[in-house]
DNA sequence: ACCTGAACACCGTTCAAGT
DNA sequence: ACCTGAACACCGTTCAAGT
């Protein structure tokens, strides 16, 4: 597991092949069957380790929003530091990661009051929004592997928008500049305050 | 582009291939890297082909929210005639068919008269939703592809997640009956409904 | 300008054979 | 019980050669 983490670190998500980790570990590519199915079982094996390591603990003594929104930034820095999470979190949302984060999610909007039929959509809206976010952050940092930085890299993007035709794509134009200085925590917390809002109303 | 299309519905994501799409226009492999530079262009065009289709005309008659859900709407049912549609979204979120969903969004939240610093963060969190929410109906259409239907298929997900401690995780056994039940409109139109509540509020 | 199709450099996965 | 590593059945992509 640590091998296989390391690797995808290092090299993101397509440097993790059978071959590599074999190498890595210092035994034959077939070896690896013998503890994992396939490579899907592999990579959920290494994002519910990632995702459990930032899982806030005490999560008890908050309220049920300020534990939300600390469940919350626990996947986001959990993707910050290894981007690869984000792809594979959104990639395979059946995997036990995710209903790691559902399940977290799940017992605050209980303790929040909401009635039993409101629960399920409420929960699931938090985590699809934050595996939507996710997924978002594993291309942008997919598209600045190659040395350039974040900002750099986002300018390149908000470039491109800039060269879309201004008559179809007003609000792509307003919004191309924020992106290269936007916060990704902010804007992935600010979701997650707009929703708990919504849910707040639905009380 | 129609026979991408019709590859894509008919033996899903995996099933397109180069070989497969060549055989079936009666050409060789390589031509088809004449008019598309590779697979990610190959399928992006695919998928906005589908998303421009279902993107609904006239929202202009409507108020900012029943825009909003029309062009939700729109993506669900691209999604649900297409499933490999979700996934191709939110695996490839800077793609231009995400950004043709994002510029409906900006403009209705700028309709909503959302003040500008919050419009990226208000547009971007309804298309996160929205991308997240499409790569779980992208993998719960991948798990039924082999005859079952979608209900016994989640019955047996469904199944799984009872098997898990139910000391750690109330919440999913609480919600795991639910799970084959559930109407996956309803679900997308909750989870909008409840973000537009949000933003009404931060008005 | 566009097509052909063999060739290249990979993959994940399997499995007879080992220890 | 666990490992070895060649072999299988694929991929996406390239490119000299054609029309």
């Amino acid at each position: 597991m640590q091998a296989a983490i390391s690797i995808l670190d290092n090299e993101g998500a397509a440097g993790l092949t059978f071959r590599a980790l074999a190498g890595r570990l210092k035994t034959g590519s077939g070896a690896i069957y013998w503890h994992v199915a396939d490579k899907d079982e592999l990579l959920a094996a290494a994002t519910d380790h990632v995702i459990a390591k930032f899982e806030p603990q005490d999560v008890g003594r908050l309220s049920p929003q300020e534990a939300i929104r600390a469940l919350a930034l626990g996947v986001f820095d959990a993707i910050d530091s290894h981007p690869w999470v984000g792809a594979q979190l959104s990639g395979n949302p059946f995997q036990y990661a995710v209903l790691r984060i559902l399940e977290g999610l799940g017992t605050q909007v209980v303790a929040l009051g909401i009635p039993e039929k409101g629960r399920f959509n409420a929960a699931t809206a938090l985590l699809s929004f934050m595996l939507g976010l996710a997924a978002q952050y594993a291309v942008a940092s997919h598209h600045f592997r190659d040395g350039s930085d974040r900002t750099t890299a986002l300018r390149a993007v908000a470039a491109k928008w800039m060269e879309l035709d201004p008559e179809q794509h007003p609000f792509i134009h307003q919004v191309a500049p924020l992106l290269p200085v936007h916060d990704d925590r902010e804007q992935f917390m600010a979701g997650i305050d707009l929703i708990l809002a919504g849910i707040d109303t639905s009380r």
